[in-house]
RNA sequence: GGGCAGUUGGCCGAGUGGCCAAUGGCAGCAGACUGUAAAUCUGCCGGACUUAGUCCUACGCAGGUUCGAAUCCUGCACUGCCCA
């Protein structure tokens, strides 16, 4: 039923930054070879935002291979600790969200998540079930297990505390809310980013508390973003979305530094070590070549390798050969509001959304952003009336094209 | 509860009565260059007016002093530090 444990431990090691322990780890996976019981793997996420990216996919990605191992996953949403806001990497305390967001953001993270685990086959629990019973005692019950100083031993807090920013007291109970779904879900594993060691590991004391066997806690590095240094983060702009399309998650691969190549070829594709290896060899390799080969990989991933190709395809005419977008988004512009068939070009670009106000409009001109029509024609004078036809394609820069639709 | 300090544009941070739509950095946008949407260099980076100019809105909030306030005064809110 499970592959042998020296083959399952070769797996789980492949791409993670800690096990804790180890040894603890190859026991469980001893004992479920030989009773056939699939071990419990816990993986938590609050639903705070509405993008899952590839950055959360780190740890999805491994949780998908407990799943094809044979093992049970445990997707625990946390509703309730959303409403606390984890204080883990942060200089700023999260701003707390109604139920009702938790609540639509918690059905849309399901679908996205469904795009990398198996989530027929997945146990999912709302930590909501059994902290909205709590009663006050449950809570100084909770908070005893653990010390001031514990608590602010953390970098997290350490930081905010030299740099004088708030920590707020609720801030401290979000490790032990995590800690004690562990003991609600009795798992075995619990999978996290490598910043949410200190709250895994208060998971296996409250276990121990409560006379179960600890979990075993495996993190995984922090992926970094599209700059290549920062930590992939929606609110850095630095992400892909799992949600994205085709085009855009390969042409946004191709543009990550190239040292950036050898940890998304480890974290976010199946190839074999000695594949991506080969890749990242310079030498041998002309770095845009493995690049290529990694966008390809994150899209077949998502849209299969058909969708892949065609990204690619659509990439290189678009840069290597200077095209316009394959699909151009259009824009209706009432031909009422033409003045003999022309426009000033500060209007259009606003109402073509391509200029956010008439003095962005301007500027653009003036810095000859803007081209429009199949023959490219520059704009440079701000105040130039343009002849408006239906299907014109106006240009901002060499990304952002759109198409005149008159109605 | 008391004392002290602070709150400036998306963020950080200068400015301490007119020269301030506010120095600088980051982020963003555009141009050149590039395998690249990287790096580098250049320009832009509140809004309106088809703009060498004029006007409007903005320096926590509400009032006040002044010909004139981001800058001074009063009150309020929020945050930090110290004392209890």
């Amino acid at each position: 039923m499970f592959p042998p444990v020296d083959e399952q431990m070769a797996r789980i090691r492949r791409g993670v930054a800690a096990i804790e322990p180890e040894a603890e780890l190859r026991q469980k996976l001893e004992r479920s070879l030989k009773t056939g019981k699939p071990l419990r793997v816990k993986y938590g996420i609050d639903p705070t935002g509405i993008d899952v990216h590839l950055g959360h996919t780190v740890p999805l990605r491994k949780l998908r291979e407990f799943q094809q191992m044979g093992h049970q996953a445990v997707l625990i949403i946390g509703n309730y600790t959303a409403l606390v806001g984890d204080p883990s990497g942060r200089d700023k305390t999260r701003e707390r969200l109604t139920p009702e967001q938790v609540e639509a953001n918690a059905r849309d993270y399901l679908k996205q998540v469904a795009k990398v685990i198996d989530i027929q086959k997945t146990e999912v629990a709302f930590n909501g079930e059994w902290f909205s019973k709590f009663r006050f005692l449950d809570v100084l019950s909770l908070t005893s297990k653990i010390t001031v100083q514990r608590m602010l031993e953390r970098d997290d807090f350490t930081n905010r505390l030299k740099k004088g920013t708030p920590i707020y007291l609720h801030e401290c109970l979000y490790p032990l809310m995590q800690g004690h779904d562990s003991v609600e879900v009795r798992a075995d594993i619990e999978l996290g980013g490598s910043e949410q060691l200190f709250s895994l590991m208060v998971g296996r004391d409250l276990q121990r508390e409560a006379g179960q066997e600890p979990q075993v806690c495996i993190t995984l590095p922090i992926l970094r973003g599209l700059d290549g240094v920062r930590r992939m983060g929606k609110s850095l702009g630095n992400y892909i979305g799992v949600g994205e399309s085709a085009y855009d998650m390969f042409a946004k691969t191709m543009s990550i530094p190239d040292e950036l190549m050898r940890e998304w070829f480890e974290l976010l594709t199946d190839l074999p070590a000695e594949r991506i290896a080969e890749l990242i060899d310079w030498q041998k390799l002309h770095p845009r070549q493995a690049k290529e080969v990694l966008g390809k990989e994150i899209v077949k991933f998502y849209y299969g390798i058909k969708e892949a190709d065609a990204a690619a395809d659509e990439f290189r005419k678009r840069f290597s050969e200077k095209h316009d977008p394959t699909e151009v988004e259009s824009v209706d512009v009432p031909s009422a509001d033409l003045t003999d068939g022309a426009m000033w070009i500060g209007e259009l670009l606003c109402r073509m959304q391509l200029a956010k106000s008439k003095n962005e409009a301007r500027r653009l001109v003036e810095q000859g952003a803007i081209t429009i029509g199949d023959k490219r024609e520059k704009i440079n004078d701000p105040k130039a009336n343009v002849n408006v036809v239906d299907g014109l394609v106006v240009r901002r820069g060499s990304r952002q094209v759109k198409r005149v639709r008159l109605v």
